[in-house]
DNA sequence: TCTGGGGTCCTAGGACCC
DNA sequence: TCTGGGGTCCTAGGACCC
């Protein structure tokens, strides 16, 4: 019988924020996402407030301020450091472990001795102790079942955050206690559908007529339903899949309205989804680029246009690559439309020894490029963008607004905590 | 009335996750 | 004024082939 355990850093980003500044502990504490565009974290004490998920800040700046609230631009590079030092301090606990997400993780305890509650607890605790960081751990024989688990820990706080589930009893009581919308897998639009049938709890969906599952939802659900039986159909993925597409897009701070600021944005994600592409040693050969207005704007004035663009010969050229993604740019562009946001996504990845070469092809093209790898290396030691192309300006005036950005306590040399 | 069946590949779009 | 970003997997449907 398999055992995975999946850990989970509470409310992560508040957390992160909390580690340097100890005097916000008990003090409601959200993070907004990029831009300061809405909330994507939220202390205990915030959701307790009521501040939903997802809540737009402008709308709510006032509430948050009333109710002395610490909010936060997101600080992307303290929390993936601190996301290394959790994961790391979890690898030498247990057998296997796959990082799932910035704050999350599995771990294969198959065939470890002893008490899982217990180990779970010692995870815990050393995580806290090593880090700072207080995380939930979730036990049982599938993924889908480990996930309800941590759910359950989240739910009853007698539990401390530690739940093992491996025991059918335990599964047998816990199941019929959750909402299906709390399954993993099952989202807003599947948890309508299924109450609409009648399917409103784990245990429902566990029970149900498999046919059915699959004939009136999908395969996926299918095997949700039977990872909630506890056969397993998911396993560990240590070493992370190299990615298939990368995307770079980002909403402008603020609205952009001409082509020459476009392409400046334009070229700035292109050089960052190519760093990303050569970080995993692969080469693209096809682009698509968009260009967007806001969301909320009357009917009339919205405008979304993308165009995929197919290269000659894959690469990892930031040259090449930005300007193919400018001169698509150019035809989907129109005049008098405030732009919100541009995209890039690089597809059709290949690794160099995955796809036959033309023997045509100009020198140099259809390999890694050993200029970028140069490049790559004097920005690792120089700081990100000391060399970069042209059409990238260093103080760009659409770049995403981060008003209430905490100190690169760790990662950073000048902003490093001062003691005494 | 009724028009083959089955396979592959590709793409667009939907749903989900964190 | 102001509403995130990055990713995966699956499915349906069209084109094409034998």
């Amino acid at each position: 019988m398999s055992v995975y355990a999946l850990i989970d850093c509470n409310s992560f980003y508040c957390s992160c924020e909390r580690l340097f500044r100890p005097e916000l502990n008990g003090r409601p504490v959200v993070v907004l996402s990029n831009n300061d565009g809405c909330v994507i974290a939220r202390s205990r004490e915030a959701k307790a407030l009521g501040i939903g998920m997802g809540v737009p800040y402008f709308q709510n700046r006032a509430f948050l301020r009333q109710h002395n609230v610490a909010v936060f631009s997101s600080n992307y590079e303290l929390y993936a450091d601190v996301s290394n030092r959790v994961m790391r301090t979890i690898q030498g606990m247990v057998p296997d472990l796959e990082v799932y997400s910035i704050d999350e993780c599995w771990a294969d305890l198959t065939g470890m001795p002893g008490d899982l509650d217990a180990l779970g607890r010692e995870i815990q605790a050393r995580v806290r102790r090593w880090v700072g960081i207080p995380v939930g751990v979730g036990i049982s024989t599938t993924k889908t079942l480990a996930k309800l688990a941590q759910w359950a820990g989240k739910t009853w706080r007698a539990t401390g955050g530690v739940v093992d589930l491996t025991d059918a009893l335990r599964q047998g009581r816990l199941l019929p206690l959750a909402p299906v919308g709390d399954v993993w897998g099952v989202g807003r639009k599947l948890t309508t559908r299924l109450q609409g049938l009648g399917i409103t709890t784990a245990q429902d969906l566990a029970r149900a007529d498999l046919r059915i599952v699959r004939k009136e939802f999908s395969r996926v659900l299918e095997r949700t339903a039977r990872e909630l039986r506890g056969e397993q159909w998911m396993r560990l993925h240590e070493a992370p899949p190299l990615k298939k597409e990368i995307i770079s897009s980002r909403m402008f701070g603020h609205r952009v309205y001409r082509l020459e600021a476009l392409r400046e944005a334009m070229a700035t994600y292109v050089t960052r989804a190519a760093e990303k592409l050569r970080e995993q040693g692969s080469l693209c050969s096809t682009l698509l680029v968009s260009v967007q207005t806001g969301q909320h704007e009357p009917e009339e004035r919205r405008y979304y246009r993308s165009l995929g663009i197919q290269l000659a010969h894959p690469t990892d050229d930031t040259r090449i690559l930005v300007q193919a993604a400018l001169a698509g740019l150019d035809p989907i562009y129109r005049e008098g439309y405030a732009y919100s946001k541009c995209a890039v996504v690089l597809g059709s990845i290949v690794q160099t020894d995955e796809f036959t070469p033309d023997l045509f092809a100009p020198a140099g093209q259809g390999r890694p490029s050993e200029l970028m790898q140069l490049v790559d290396r004097i920005n690792a030691r120089y700081g990100r963008a000391a060399l970069h192309v042209g059409r990238m300006p260093a103080d760009p005036g659409w770049q995403m607004r981060r008003e209430l950005l905490s100190r690169g306590y760790t990662t950073r040399w000048g902003e490093l905590p001062k003691v005494g």
